[in-house]
DNA sequence: CTTGCCAAACCAAGCGCTTGCTTGGTAGCT
DNA sequence: AGCTACCAAGCAAGCGCTTGGTTTGGCAAG
């Protein structure tokens, strides 16, 4: 059943099986259409025994949002350091921003762009700090690259298509169809580097 | 209050206000997070009035979407009559689409995609078949676009990645920036026709 | 100009149900 | 003994929607 999600080594404490479901369900129904019924249901618990994990339906919702950033960051932290070559670095992120995106975490990773304004404000600047980091790591290679003569426009804007572009793939893409991921990464940075 | 939506001529009748109302809601708060008293309250009745006009909360949500798709698929269409040129054309679409996504229905807009999975299936169906004619017209620009050579990839993967190009701008894009729209039109053509 | 009428628009009240969460207590492992 | 994990029961609040009745504006007959 949740197969994908994962996220981390966390996962065989009731936490960890909590927060699963919880992504799980998150992606399919929304936060709001979801009941903390329904989470205890799927883990094979009554509704009331959630809060001695968590102390409200709210705080699963943000520890599977910061699990996934976290992870995420860490991923796209090694793409980074594991290339030299300006076009192969920026390769690298691509891809792994489509693995964060349609791979492994894309359950949680739907979760945190679909379910974000059910955060309290609090918590909501506390997840974009953690992004912020996520996002710096991007604009520190981008602008690298534009130093260099790999694109012309504003590294900025370009970020923010990238986003655009990698951020709905989960939408559209087909796992058994013939198009890899990898090619797809592809044509996205020739979005970038141009099709030279 | 309810500057945007706007949407067409319906306006003023009592449910055109409870649709701009509802559609200003819906973004702000989500669709289950906003309540039919909410509604009710910010067009100055009784939340039982609501259900002269729309047998159900539901019903409300999908006329937003059937109005919006229906407004941008003329404006598109309207986009792509009036250039002959090719990339004068791709230009257009672009620009209409950026139109749709940040500026006069940017509110009903950002309902049709976030709020897409509180319908029903069955009217989920009803609106994927308006929205397919909306996508046909892209695909038909972007199928000639292709066959002149304008650029190589496949045209159905590059109108994926401009849709999320376009529609991640609502979420950036600051209208009291020094960008305009069409700038950004510009630069997002360029990541299909090259940068030459 | 008045009168009688009707449909659209709305109100006041509340029903029945679901929700997140609390409480007080228990089973089992260390 | 004490801790983690859990159950059974239920409370208070909020939800979409219904109901029965009242107001309002327009309009044709007298």
């Amino acid at each position: 059943m949740a197969e994908s999600l994962a996220i981390n080594g966390i996962d065989d404490s009731p936490r960890g099986r909590l927060l699963s479901a919880a992504a799980h369900l998150f992606r399919d129904k929304g936060f709001d259409r979801t009941t903390v019924r329904d989470i205890a249901a799927s883990v094979g618990i009554q509704s009331g025994s959630i809060f001695h994990h968590f102390k409200s339906k709210e705080d699963i919702l943000y520890a599977v949002m910061e699990e996934v950033i976290h992870f995420n960051t860490d991923r796209l932290r090694r793409a980074m350091a594991a290339e030299s070559r300006p076009e192969a670095q920026l390769r690298a992120l691509v891809r792994a921003e489509l693995q964060s995106n349609v791979g492994d975490t894309a359950e949680a990773m739907a979760v945190l762009v679909t379910e974000w304004r059910c955060l309290s404000e609090e918590k909501q600047s506390k997840a974009l700090e953690l992004r912020a980091i996520y996002e710096q790591l991007w604009l520190d290679a981008l602008n690298a690259l534009h130093g260099q003569g790999v694109f012309r426009d504003d590294p900025f804007i370009i970020r923010r298509l990238i986003t655009g572009m990698t951020g709905w793939v989960p939408n559209w893409f087909d796992r058994e169809g013939s198009l890899t991921l990898d090619d797809l990464a592809d044509i996205i940075v020739r979005r970038v580097v141009g099709e030279a």
